[in-house]
DNA sequence: TTGCAAACTTTACAGCGTCAAGATATTCCT
DNA sequence: AGGAATATCTTGACGCTGTAAAGTTTGCAA
């Protein structure tokens, strides 16, 4: 009797786990442009047929991989917040440096979590982890000093900041509106851009009230 | 001697925009999942093959689609700023407005344009578009009352507006972050909550001074 | 031990992008 | 006018893809 982890793990060991990293891997060094089934299983050492066995469908490996890679954005949100001061609103910045932390060290990872949408067969992993890296992000609005009051519009400010900081990283990612230098050498006036566009917009701060 | 427009014109009429048509008509159809060059070849009424002398490439004729979808974006933005008031504010968030109208009318398209990183062999003509687009939008923001003074800060203050309306059109096409409505009769509901999130944020309004 | 079900492999098929070669029509040049 | 050159398009083939069906191995349970 062996002390079984999760399931008895007939041939492989845990296969579906394996498929998993070794999505993640074909991923960032082949890019989501060449991730396919067949390369994924190669480097997992199984035959091509056996991801369907643990996830059913190339849409069910890329349902699975979106759901670790939610909880990786989450794990780097709260990791810059972990490091931030007690300010509601630096704090704020903070995931948003997260979300862009996930962008440049994981962007086919990016590209393959936000790329297809979710709305028709997603699995309950998948709007779990989604829906708490949300509940993140909504708890750093909701703690900024002069948060909405109302849930409707606590959720349009939720929306707004991250739509915000979501379009920020897929214009860098895709290079349409500028051409921005990815690498850890240009974090810092990247970071310093980011933190620019959150600023307050002058025209804006006093609507004659 | 016939007129000539630009090409003779030699077995088909004009192939190459037949093919960019069939293009489009194959996204609104079947969506970008199911995108082939065999199928826009296919609807054109010529063989799979044909489209290689008039853009090379599946990528040549993204990159040719892509073209054509920032200049429909920006005649988007166009009208919509038309139909506006004289208050530049109001005129921006129109453009907005207008990029969420291509989004939504057109998502196969959108996805298309921004899905794939151009930084590599984008073609003049599409690097053209897009600048036109950003140059729509920037001329926009230099006109809010109190704008960046110098070109550096305009640069990210009008990256920060697209930004956020990039990536709430992102949102709400993927349905990742919240379920919204796509139909025209949920029109005016889409566009409040834009609007809404366009809106100052109270917490910045007084940075202490 | 026998039986059953899960995990995995093998085989096959249609569709994909791309390349090479051939057929056809147009234009240019003499 | 005629022939060569060229551009357009077709046909066929290649390796890749995802998926389905059937066959094989493995573990567990009765």
């Amino acid at each position: 009797m062996t002390l079984q982890t999760k399931k008895p793990a007939y041939h492989h060991g845990d296969l579906r786990k394996a498929l998993l990293e070794a999505g993640e891997a074909e991923l960032s060094e082949s890019g989501l442009a060449g991730f396919s089934l067949r390369r994924v299983a190669a480097r997992a050492g199984v035959s091509h047929s056996a991801p369907a066995h643990h996830f059913g469908d190339l849409a069910g490996l890329i349902d699975a991989l979106a759901a670790r890679g939610f909880a990786l954005l989450l794990s780097l949100m709260e990791h810059r917040q972990k490091s931030a001061a007690s300010d509601p609103h630096e704090r704020l910045i903070c995931s948003g440096l997260g979300y862009l932390d996930f962008a440049v060290a994981h962007p086919a990872l990016f590209r393959l979590v936000f790329g297809t949408p979710m709305q028709d067969g997603a699995s309950d992993d998948l709007c779990a982890a989604a829906g708490q890296s949300y509940a993140h992000l909504a708890a750093a609005v909701a703690a900024l000093p002069n948060a909405s009051p109302d849930d409707a519009s606590l959720r349009a400010e939720v929306l707004g900041y991250w739509s915000q900081a979501h379009g920020f990283a897929e214009l860098l990612l895709s290079g349409h509106i500028d051409k921005i230098d990815l690498t850890e050498a240009n974090r810092p006036a990247r970071e310093a851009l980011f933190r620019q566009m959150f600023q307050p917009k002058s025209h804006r701060a006093l609507p004659r009230r």
